[in-house]
DNA sequence: TTGCGTGCAAAGGTTTTGCATGGCA
DNA sequence: TGCCATGCAAAACCTTTGCACGCAA
């Protein structure tokens, strides 16, 4: 494990620069460096990869994985400075493989609940709820 | 998608005879491969995820991908009678990597919760909550 | 007999690693 | 200067696929 940066260099920069400037997007490793490839300034993909993992370390980015052979997503989170507005949530659509975004206080709850009583901290920057989105419910009840 | 079995096979009824025998534990393709090679009927690993594939849409066997790059976890659960008992959830351990069973009557309470407000259907037989166990938390302490 | 299931080997995709070179502190 | 980071290519890993053969119904 290579564990946390201890250098500020110049692809750290760019990739924090890129990953920040698209927030509550998610990236995967062959989006960085398509973008950087098309913008005059590629960046291997093992870097890529090593870096990424510096910033999960640092916690400045969340790494999802959302279904196997699938390549994980990333996301920037900042300094988790997120803890005004409430935890926010990934769910992930088995039929149509989206990923969505979910703001709730109840579900914050049960990071509290896991801890105290299971003596479990919840990471929510990783979890992902898998399940059926709204859309594809209805879709499934016109087809039958 | 190979969709649902047809046919009753011998390699069907001895998978599902050893995942049955192995309720509550998170098997592998290769521990299957493994364990009949060892046992002189040795089954190719592309039926093994073939099958695989078939139990899951059958809904008699789970799936889990707790990590990228490590292989899906596979676990039996009948024709999903627990209703009684309680949702069983699961959390794994970003350190140890363990996969950890947790029943819990307020964990269900989130699923209802889920497609009341949010449509989201959840499925518990598929989300991993991701996260820090109790044994390595304590560690942690220490170490600190 | 028909069509699905099996098994082997090869291909596919993502991620990791070895090694020489380059750059930060 | 010392040590870490980069980049390329190759390897490793899990999973899927093509195709011929076998087996269930």
């Amino acid at each position: 494990m290579p564990g946390r940066s201890k250098y500020n260099t110049k692809q750290r920069e760019m990739l924090l620069g890129y990953l920040e400037s698209q927030r509550r997007a998610h990236i995967t490793v062959a989006d960085v460096c398509e973008y950087f490839k098309e913008h005059g300034s590629p960046m291997g993909q093992a870097t890529v990869y090593r870096q990424m993992e510096k910033l999960v370390d640092d916690g400045l980015v969340s790494k999802y994985i959302v279904d196997v052979g699938s390549p994980a997503c990333f996301e920037y989170v900042g300094e988790h400075s997120h803890a005004g507005e409430g935890t926010c949530f990934h769910c992930r659509c088995e039929i149509c493989g989206s990923l969505i975004h979910m703001h709730c206080d109840e579900l914050s709850l049960i990071k509290g609940h896991l801890f105290e009583e299971h003596g479990f901290k919840l990471d929510p920057f990783r979890t992902v709820f898998y399940g059926i989105c709204e859309n594809c419910s209805k879709k499934e009840e016109n087809d039958i």
